[in-house]
DNA sequence: ACATCATATGCCTATATAGGCATGCATTGC
DNA sequence: GCAATGCATGCCTATATAGGCATATGATGT
């Protein structure tokens, strides 16, 4: 099998830097994609489809405004992924470091090897 | 060109849901690659397969403890993620919310076209 | 040294992505 | 209606992923 598709999820959708850069230039308000894609040194069709599924997980919307689209963010489909991402927080923290625990144990483990069933 | 490496990055690597399911299943502690397996009902060399991918870009740490390789969670390399997407809190907030001020925009236009330039 | 248990790798397939390029489609203005 | 502008799509290629399966590699205990 393939990887999951990029428009299954804001995760997947997210994974392209480029993505990330649109998202980005959105903040400051709705664009055409003509601008985001001179802005972002890219080429207006590679613009268009990453918009499209920026679109498709809806993380972005357009409006026709004449001749142009407008595509503005809608960034409530990055909410489920702070959330998920931020509940890791307290292991980056050290507030609840699981990793010098066993940093600890690596050390430990220089000396006499344990078997370290404590932890599972 | 593919899609980039999922080893490329955080964001890549935490596109499968599966190598989520991982990383938070560590957050009880390490584990063995078998165990991760049974629990999250992929086969071992999935299993081994993810972990490698998540080893990587840095998010998971092994250390031998015997016959067994023992996974731990680094979360570290999260925390760009987070940021990342954090940066965009105020636009689902509703604090600032850019999707309503162009949905009034959208309102306007229905009357003059503006040329926008100050939003750029 | 050997059998055993725990993991990592290799190989094969199907899928689809990002990107380049050309072109279709739509809206506007003349 | 027609030309022009702004975007979306289609087509082609290279790449590599997730997964299944078999097997190599590693460490342990006897």
């Amino acid at each position: 099998m393939a990887r999951a598709a990029t428009t299954s999820d804001a995760f997947n959708a997210i994974a392209e830097p480029q993505r990330r850069e649109i998202l980005a230039l959105l903040r400051g308000g709705e664009r055409p994609v003509t601008e985001l894609a001179r802005d972002l040194g890219m080429s207006q069709p590679q613009a268009s489809k990453h918009l499209r599924v920026l679109r498709e997980v809806g993380l972005v919307r357009v409006r026709g405004a004449g001749k142009q689209r407008l595509y503005g963010l809608d960034a409530r489909g990055l909410r489920p992924v702070h959330e998920w991402v931020g509940g890791f927080e307290a292991f980056w923290n050290g507030t609840f470091d699981r990793l010098d625990a066993y940093v600890q144990d690596l050390k430990q483990d220089k000396a006499g090897e344990s078997t370290d069933d404590d932890d599972r």
